[in-house]
Formats: C-alpha cells, structure tokens, sequence
DNA sequence: TCTAGGATTTGGACTCTGTCTAACTCTACG
DNA sequence: CGTAGAGTTAGACAGAGTCCAAATCCTAGA
C-alpha cells in the first residue's frame, strides 16, 4: 500500500502531463489521500482548510485538467452535483440515496453479459453501473 | 400497442392515485405519447407549446409527483439535468456524449451477474447500467 | 346555484453548481 | 533584472431546480 505524500503527488502529476502547481498537488491530495468520492465543494473545502486560499475557479479547472489527463474519473450518480473518483481502474458504484454515501464495488467478480452491439460508427467510452440502495424501513 | 389519448392519462394517473388535472394531463401526454427521455425544460416546452400555459414550478412539481407515485423514472446521465422516462419496467441506457442522445436497452438479454452482497440493513432501490459511446473518431 | 375550504397552480425570488472573463501573479529563461 | 506564457483569482454570470405566499381552481354541501 502506497504512502500518499504531497511529493507523491507531484510526480503523478508529472507522469500525466500536468504541471505540479502548489493547487494542483492540494487538490490530488485532498482526493488520493482519502479513497473516497468527493463533490468539487468537498475538495474546495479541504484544500482550503489546511492550506491558505485556493479559488472556486482553480478547483474546477483543476478538476476539469485531472479528468482531461485521465487521472480521475467522473461518477454521475446525484442529480446536483458531480462526484470525483480518484480510482480510475474499472469498477462499479453503490450509491445510498437517503445518506448520498457512494462506496466501489470491486469489478473484479461482476459480469455483464448480453450488451447489444453498439450502434454503427459508436464506440464505448465507459460502462457504468450504479446500485442504488436505502435504509430498509 | 396503445395509442396514448389524453383520456387515457387520466385513467392512468388515477390508477396511480394522482388527481388528474388539466397540467398533470398534459404532462403526462407529453411524455407518454412519445416515448423519448425528456429534461423537465423539454417538457415544459412541449407542454406550453399547444395548450396555453404551465408554470415551471407546476412542471417541477409535477414530474416529482409523478416520481414518488412510480409512475416515470429519474435517469441521470447527464451532470446538467436529470431526464424523465416514462418507462418503469427493467431497462438499460445508452448515451451518446457528443450530441445528449439517450436511448433504452432492452433488459431483456443483459445478465448482470456477481454483485456482491448488500451491506446489511439495505436493499436495491434500482440497478442503473448506463452504456456510455461516442462517435469514433 | 352559491360558497367555503382544500388542493393545485403560479410568478418570482432564491439557491446552488458550474462557467466565463479579464485582471493579476508567478516563474523560468534570456 | 524584464518579460512572456502559464496559472490563478474574484466576481459576474448562466441554468437547473426549489421555495413561498398569493391567486385560482374545483367540489361537496347548503
């Protein structure tokens, strides 16, 4: 298990053809060093508790770069806001409605099987499956 | 195959114990008489279209009635707007990027297999597979 | 027919997420 | 040093959706 350290972070950067600015490195910070799903609101207001100011429009550049370059994806589960995932590798979503809570499911043991073929001159950009759960009554 | 009358959706809405009136109807007919997924802004605009006037708030309203009661369905692809499809029974999604288009897969043949167990005191609101394409380049 | 009261609708203000822009800052390099 | 280009910023803006109090629309009962 890797140590994420800011430095870390620098280098993965790097690696994906960004250039590591002081915000940059924060906010891949704030979302590697925790595995979990963060809304571009939560990571504004983690990078900017820690560490002096980091703008509205920064973290959604910034966001919008590091998605661009591959480096995190994109979960669309909540109709009012956008999640993002540091775990770029396939897998899937269990999403709590009443809570919000969105946790992975590995990919490893699920099967989708029998997809239609795609439509002439399409090609698969992602596959995405959502479980939805709640609280049973 | 029915044809989809304005009478019918009266029927329709008291079977799901909605009070149909004259906005509710309209609603109601704009969706079901095509058999498209709309945003509530299409909606509104098919709606005020013919018959005089709906409000936006009567729009909103209406189509959240009409998704507690379980007579359409909440399909969120897009990290703008939420899409209403009048289709409740088991069924898939496909959605082109580039142009919004979404369109069903028949559940019919689809075997998703190996999910893992629910965490204890849950249970499935809905399972959600969205087939993302683009065009090929 | 008339009317009271609940259900429904409405306009408009408001919130929230996200984008845009033009100015400003920083840094690397000559 | 001085400057160009990349990066950041505040704040205005846009669009989806919610909220609320007031207006309107039924409908049952007199």
């Amino acid at each position: 298990m890797i140590h994420y350290s800011r430095d870390n972070m620098a280098e993965l950067l790097r690696t994906h053809d960004i250039n590591p600015t002081h915000q940059r490195i924060e906010i891949a910070y704030a979302l590697f060093s925790r595995h979990e799903h963060l809304s571009a609101d939560q990571v504004m207001t983690i990078v900017n508790d820690r560490h002096a100011e980091t703008s509205k429009a920064t973290v959604y550049n910034t966001l919008n770069l590091f998605l661009e370059k591959g480096l995190i994806r994109e979960v669309i589960v909540d109709p009012s806001k956008v999640f993002y995932d540091p775990n770029t590798g396939p897998h899937h979503h269990l999403y709590e409605v009443d809570s919000g809570r969105l946790t992975d499911i590995a990919a490893d043991d699920v099967r989708i099987e029998g997809l239609p073929a795609l439509p002439k001159g399409m090609e698969t950009v992602g596959i995405d499956l959502i479980v939805r759960v709640k609280r049973t009554a």
